[in-house]
DNA sequence: TGTACATCAGTGAACGCGCGTTCACTGATGTAC
DNA sequence: TGTACATCAGTGAACGCGCGTTCACTGATGTAC
């Protein structure tokens, strides 16, 4: 009876996809604790009761947003580590580091900078106590994960598995902070060294960061253990 | 009238200190905005109303946290760029860091495991939005951090200013995560790899992969701006 | 084609709860004369 | 030495507020007979 477009209009736009939209975005600026479903509600244009109605509560709209991302990204992370296996070669650490590059960008895709969102996200997750986003992720992406360490460890194996660990934890800090704070970061580059700089800019900068640190074989100057 | 122990008790353990200390350890665990003023002085065995009687807020309980540790780390730290500054030669990049590992490591001494609180805090106040925190450190302490800042530059003479700027973001964020989840870190430690680890350990693995990090030269494996 | 019922998306108002803060108050100690 | 007042640390109870959640309800659409 109503026209197609306005058809479509309704179902890209209808209530439970609004309400994801604002959730995704206030919790990325503000983090979870900090974002009332007042103000989600209020900035969807919906009413408060309806996130009650379509997600059962707070904590289940907190995963369905992640799950938008993540299904998406280890989808195509699959894909990346299919390839690079296939190769003969033993990977390069850039190599592997580089699998997640580009399932990162994509995630643009879903909407306008939601790279950027994603990866705040994942910031927010890792330092608010959000324990039960990180079980749900380990849960349903933990195998996927896996495969990525195991090509992180072949690709170094002039060190010990608790050098590579550490390192990796090292590695994960690094890039969960530089994006969790991009946006500050955009606005100082544009601040103090006039410099426009994307998401994608900033990952081309810390590959090579990340892949120093994790190959290094110089030794401290302190003695070691 | 009392004896010296008593005396010597109540003042260590007077109010003010005890609502601190408690403080501390819960902000550093569970976050500011996780943490209730009833939480923590039901843990202080304090009255609730104790906390505006003596810091005026919520607000001015955490800066005071903050500060206890602030005021004695960058006293130290000033004096390591001093004894840094004094020295013939151009400082390597190591070296530059390693003069914020001892300041670090004598916070210990204001109280057991005061590394790792410390660390945790700041942690959290980069992550939850704790901006007054920011600005207030900032103001207090930036132009010891000014100094810090140009010792890393001088050590980096082949990147420009723009470079070693990205670096050092992606520097602070693989040290303020490491730290912020570093009885996380041990726990994991213990139980994959039978190691026990300490914060001055974990330093001490992690300067020479910043190093490594900041100095590198190789190109990324796509196309630089 | 018409009627009765079921399902579904959405709503407005209220609920109980925990929060930071405030306020009038107490009781001990110090100070002035 | 004694009295009056001031200061200080601390207290118990209440305040108003914003929160996530619940509930009875509406109105539109679909389905069975």
């Amino acid at each position: 009876m109503n026209n197609n477009v306005a058809q479509l209009d309704k179902s890209r736009l209808n209530t439970k996809n609004r309400i994801i939209d604002s959730a995704e975005e206030l919790f990325a600026e503000r983090g979870f604790v900090e974002t009332s479903l007042r103000l989600i509600t209020t900035r969807a244009n919906v009413n408060l009761a309806s996130v009650n109605y379509h997600f059962g509560s707070k904590k289940s709209l907190i995963q369905a947003v992640f799950d938008r991302y993540l299904s998406v990204f280890f989808k195509d992370l699959q894909q990346q580590l299919d390839t690079l296996e296939q190769t003969q070669h033993t990977a390069e650490v850039e190599e592997v580091l580089q699998t997640m590059a580009e399932p990162l960008m994509c995630l643009d895709l879903i909407r306008d900078g939601g790279t950027g969102i994603f990866m705040q996200l994942i910031g927010r997750a890792y330092s608010e106590s959000q324990g039960h986003i990180r079980r749900f992720m380990m849960e349903k992406y933990g195998a996927v994960m896996e495969r990525f360490y195991h090509l992180i460890y072949a690709s170094l194996p002039n060190h010990s598995p608790f050098e590579v660990f550490l390192r990796l934890h090292f590695t994960m800090g690094a890039v969960v902070f530089t994006f969790a704070g991009n946006q500050a970061l955009a606005d100082i580059a544009l601040a103090d060294f006039n410099k426009e700089i994307t998401v994608e800019d900033i990952s081309q900068k810390l590959i090579p960061y990340l892949a120093a640190g994790l190959k290094n074989v110089s030794v401290s100057t302190v003695e070691q253990l």
